[in-house]
DNA sequence: TTAGTATATAATAATTTAATTATATAAGTA
DNA sequence: TACTTATATAATTAAATTATTATATACTAA
């Protein structure tokens, strides 16, 4: 009981300090509403790849991402099953709407959709 | 307006930054139901003295906490009136109850209670 | 098979963070 | 005034974080 208490602590800690991150809470921000692929994060923020790909493998780390590979692009998508999956909606529906950057990557010819 | 929109996201990510400290976390769930002084939360957490009022200055600082003398102690208590209080109070809900502390605290003796 | 594109991993460097000890400040009390 | 208690600040150190460049892996297509 006590132990519990002090793991779920731990744990909503841990999560929070990977939301601490503008990079990282902008990306779950983008997932919220749509599925999203390496290259249009990196095409999105101001920062290499190696480094987007670092952000997301914190996050899949965590469970808070899923990760599924469709042709040569592999898609990241919310995990929504994930044991805090309403205390991270709710947060994120607190946060101004993303879908500007997604309309700039469609202005940009940078949207990938695979179907 | 694209301004005020990356403000947002940099100061939520903040708050979360500041959050994503277990120690931290755990002092806002605590202020969120009794007013605190400095010494109380040395005796909860297993940390120095100078430990504690460096993490409740990062509080401050962020205006998440204020802080009353009252006689020779400080007292911290929860910003209601911060820009992101209902975030925060949504957020802090979800965490458990913290209160068994205080009891452990008044078992001790080390209650503080200035009226 | 070879070349090109997408992504991950490794190595590394700069910065930030969180803790400690030592010390200063401020209030309370004999 | 001097002593004690409560708290803050300064200096320092160890560890964690975030970014970069270089390189490896995996899929696609010619």
């Amino acid at each position: 009981m006590s132990v519990d208490r002090k793991l779920d602590m731990q744990e909503v800690s841990q999560i929070l300090k990977l939301l601490g991150d503008k990079t990282r809470l902008t990306m779950m921000k983008l997932l919220q509403s749509h599925d999203c692929c390496v290259c249009e994060f990196v095409a999105i923020f101001n920062m290499s790849q190696p480094g987007i790909s670092q952000h997301l493998r914190k996050l899949k780390d965590a469970s808070l991402v899923k990760e599924t590979r469709r042709g040569q692009w592999i898609f990241y998508s919310l995990n929504r099953d994930h044991d805090y999956a309403l205390l991270i909606d709710d947060l994120l529906n607190y946060l101004p709407d993303q879908n500007e950057r997604f309309i700039e990557l469609e202005a940009q010819g940078l949207r990938i959709s695979c179907d």
